[in-house]
DNA sequence: CATGAATGAGTTTTCATTCAT
DNA sequence: GATGAATGAAAACTCATTCAT
C-alpha cells in the first residue's frame, strides 16, 4: 500500500516498448527514476554524476537520455510522478471521509507515513527540491500549487461549514500545514529517522493544527 | 533596526593582517557576502559562478580566496553570520516579554518582519539553505539546531507554566513553526511577494500556532 | 628494432573495454604517449599544456583523461612504458653474450643507440625524469632501480669470475655508468645532437669505462 | 672551508644597501637564495610557492622582487653563484698540484665533499637543475660548459704529457666524469644520504676514471 | 533500443607579480 | 627599501551529452 502510491508500475509514458517481457525488471523509465532517488537523496542533484544514476540503474549512460530530456529533467520527473501519485493517493483514501477535521487528520497521518517508508524519497522531497531556484520556480511550483489547491479547498470547506476559523487565508492554512510537514520531514530524513518518531509526530502536528485552526465557536 | 541585524559590519575574521584601513568600503569580507547572497538569490549556488560574486562585490576573483576557504565556504558563512545574527536579534528583542504566548508572537513577527526587507535573503535561507544535503548536515544543521533549542526552550517553559499544551513535543513544536514559516517565506520569495503579504501572514500564522499550542484548560 | 623496442602496441590497459577496433590508429593510449614524448622533450613536462598533447595526438583533452588519471601519470607512463622495453630489449638482445666485458660493450652501444634514433625520448629521459623529486622518488626510482640491478649484476659477475675490479662496488659501477651515459645523452640531446656523434661517444665510454673496471691482473 | 665554498657571503650584487648592519643576517639576497635552496630540494623548483621561499627566508613575498627578476631567476643565480663558487674553489685549490691524475683525483674528492655536507644543494643541482629545458638551455648550459672546459682542458693536459689515452675525446672524458659524479650525488641525494657514503663513493670513482683514463703505455 | 567511448565547453582555484602605503 | 593585499591570467580537470556501432 505505501510502496504503490508513490512507486508502482508507473505510467510507463514515454517508451511503452512493444512486448511486454514477463520477466524484465519494473520498466527502465522506472528503473532510472528508482535509481536517481537513491543516488540524489545520499549525494544531492548536483554532486550526483550521471554515470552514478545510470550505474545504479544498472542501464548505459546512454541510456538515460533515452528517457529523459537532460539531468534536470530526471528530478523533474521525479517530482512530477510522485507528487502525482501522493495527490492521487491522498485523494482517493479519504474522498469518503466527511468531516473536514477528520479529513485533514487522515491526510497528514497519510502523508508523513507515506514518506516513513520512504527516506529517500523524503529526503529528494524536502532536499533536493530546493536545489535550484530556476528549477523550482518553472516546474515544481506549478506542480506543487496542485498539492496546495487541494488542501487550501478542504480547509474552505470547513471555513464554509463554520469548523475552520476564518481569520486565517486557506492558502496560508494550507502552506504552514506543508511547510511544518516538510520541517518534520527534514529533520527527521537528515537526523535519526527512527522508525515510528516520524509517526508520533504526525499525531502530534495533526492535533496542534487542527486545534489551532477549528473555528473559536467549535472549541 | 532590520538591516543591521542580518547585516552590520560583521566579524571579518581572515585578512585585515596588519593594518586597518578605515576609509575604503565596509569590509571587503561583508562586501563579498552580500554580493553572494544577492547572486545566490537570483541564480542558485550551483548556478552562480564565483567571478559573479565577484563582479558583484567589485572585487577580483582571486580576492574571495582571501576570506573564504572555497565557494561552499561563503555559503556556509552566510549562514553562520546571518542566523547567528537572527537569534541574538530574537533573543535580544524579546528577552524582557515575560508571557511566553507574547513572546512567541513577537517572534514571529521579528522573523517574516526581517525577511520582509530582505528577499533575497530569505531566499537564499529558504532555497540555497538545502542546497546539498552535505552541507546542511555538516554545517547548517548544528547551527540550525540553536534555532530551534530557543524556541524550544520557549515552548517548554509554557508548558511549565501550564499555558502551552504538554502532549506535543517542544522540538515538534519548535520544528512545526519554523517549517510553517520558512514554507510562508519560501512561497513569498518565490512567489508574488508582494510588499506587506508577509506582514499579514505573520499575523494569522501566530494566531494559528498559538491556539493551537495552547494548553486545553487555558483555551 | 630500435622503434619497436621502445614503442611498439604497448600493453594498453584501461579503456579498449569491450570491443577491440582492429582497424583505427595504432591504439589511443600509444598515441597520446608518443604526444606527450614529443611535447615534453620540446616544451618541457611543466610548460606543457595538457590540451597541447591532446592536440598532437588527435584526441579530445578529456579523452587523455580515459586513459591516465592526471598529467603526472602521462610522465610516469612513459618511463614505465620505456624503461621497461628498454631492459626488456637489452636482456633479450645480450642474454647470449658470454663474456663480461663484451656484453657490457654491446650494452653501452645498444643503449646511446636507441636514443641516437629518438632524441625526443632521450630528451625527456634525461631532462624530464627529473622533474619532480617527488615523481622522481615515488615511481621512476623504483623503475630505475631494476636497471641498475640488471647493469650491477652484470659488474658482479665480471668480479666474481676476476674480469672486473673488486675494490669498487657494483652499484658504485652500474650507477657511474648510467651517469656517464646519461650526461653524454643530455649534452647530446640539448646541444648538438649531430648525427653519428652519439655513436662514437659510444665506443669511447666503453673503453673508458672497461679498461677502468678491468681487474688488475687482466690489464 | 666546505661552507664557505658554496655559500658565504656571496657576491651581493644587486642591492648592496648603504649602511651595512653588522647584526642583520648575512645580506637579503643571499638569505633568499639559501632558503630557495632549502624549499626547492624538498619541494621541487615548480611546486614551490614564492611565499614560500619568502616566508623561508623571512621576508615579505615583494621583497624577493627587489632581489630578484622573478622566480625562474631565482634558480638561475642559485646556479650561477654556486657553480661559479665551485669552480673557483676547485680552481683555488688544486692549482699547485702538478700531477694530471693527482689533480682529477683532488677534483672528485672535493666536489662530491662538497655535496656531502650540503645535500640540499646537491639535490638543487642534481634534480631541479633540470626542471625546465628551457632554462637548462638558456642559462645553465652556458655556466654548465666553463665547468666542462675547466676539467677537459686538465684532461687535455694529460694527453699532451702522454699520461692521459688519447682515444677518448677530454670534452667526452669531462662530461663523464660529470656525469657519473652527478649519478652518484643524486641516488645519494634522494636516496640513503648516510654520511660517509658519498666519501667512499669519491674514492672508488676517481680509481676507476683514472684508471679508465691512463694512457696504455703509463698502465 | 542500447551502449559507452569520445568529446570539449566551462569553472574553480592557484599563484606569480604588482604597487599603494 | 619593505610590505602583503589585491589582482586576474591561466590551466587542469570534470562531466553532461552525443552518436557510431
Amino acid at each position: 500500500m505505501n510502496e504503490s502510491a508513490f512507486s508502482s508500475a508507473a505510467a510507463s509514458k514515454e517508451p511503452t516498448r512493444g512486448r511486454k517481457k514477463d520477466k524484465s525488471l519494473p520498466d527502465k523509465r522506472e528503473r532510472i527514476l528508482r535509481a536517481a532517488i537513491k543516488v540524489f537523496a545520499r549525494k544531492g542533484f548536483y554532486a550526483t554524476r550521471v554515470s552514478e544514476i545510470a550505474k545504479a540503474a544498472g542501464v548505459a549512460d546512454g541510456t538515460i537520455y533515452l528517457y529523459f530530456k537532460n539531468k534536470d529533467d530526471v528530478l523533474i520527473r521525479i517530482f512530477e510522478d510522485r507528487l502525482t501519485k501522493l495527490l492521487d493517493y491522498l485523494q482517493k483514501e479519504t474522498a469518503d471521509i466527511l468531516g473536514v477535521e477528520a479529513r485533514l487528520r487522515r491526510i497528514i497521518e497519510l502523508q508523513l507515513g507515506l514518506l516513513e517508508g520512504q527516506r529517500d524519497l523524503a529526503e529528494v522531497i524536502t532536499v533536493n527540491l530546493r536545489q535550484s531556484s530556476r528549477l523550482l520556480k518553472q516546474y515544481a511550483a506549478p506542480l506543487f500549487n496542485q498539492y496546495l489547491e487541494f488542501i487550501a479547498s478542504i480547509f474552505a470547506k470547513g471555513q464554509d461549514e463554520g469548523v475552520i476559523r476564518k481569520d486565517v487565508h486557506p492558502f496560508v492554512l494550507a502552506r504552514s500545514l506543508w511547510g511544518a510537514l516538510d520541517g518534520i520531514a527534514l529533520t527527521w530524513a537528515l537526523g535519526d529517522a527512527q522508525p515510528g518518531s516520524l509517526n508520533r509526530a504526525s499525531t502530534q502536528i495533526a492535533s496542534l493544527f487542527l486545534d489551532g485552526s477549528r473555528a473559536p465557536s467549535s472549541r
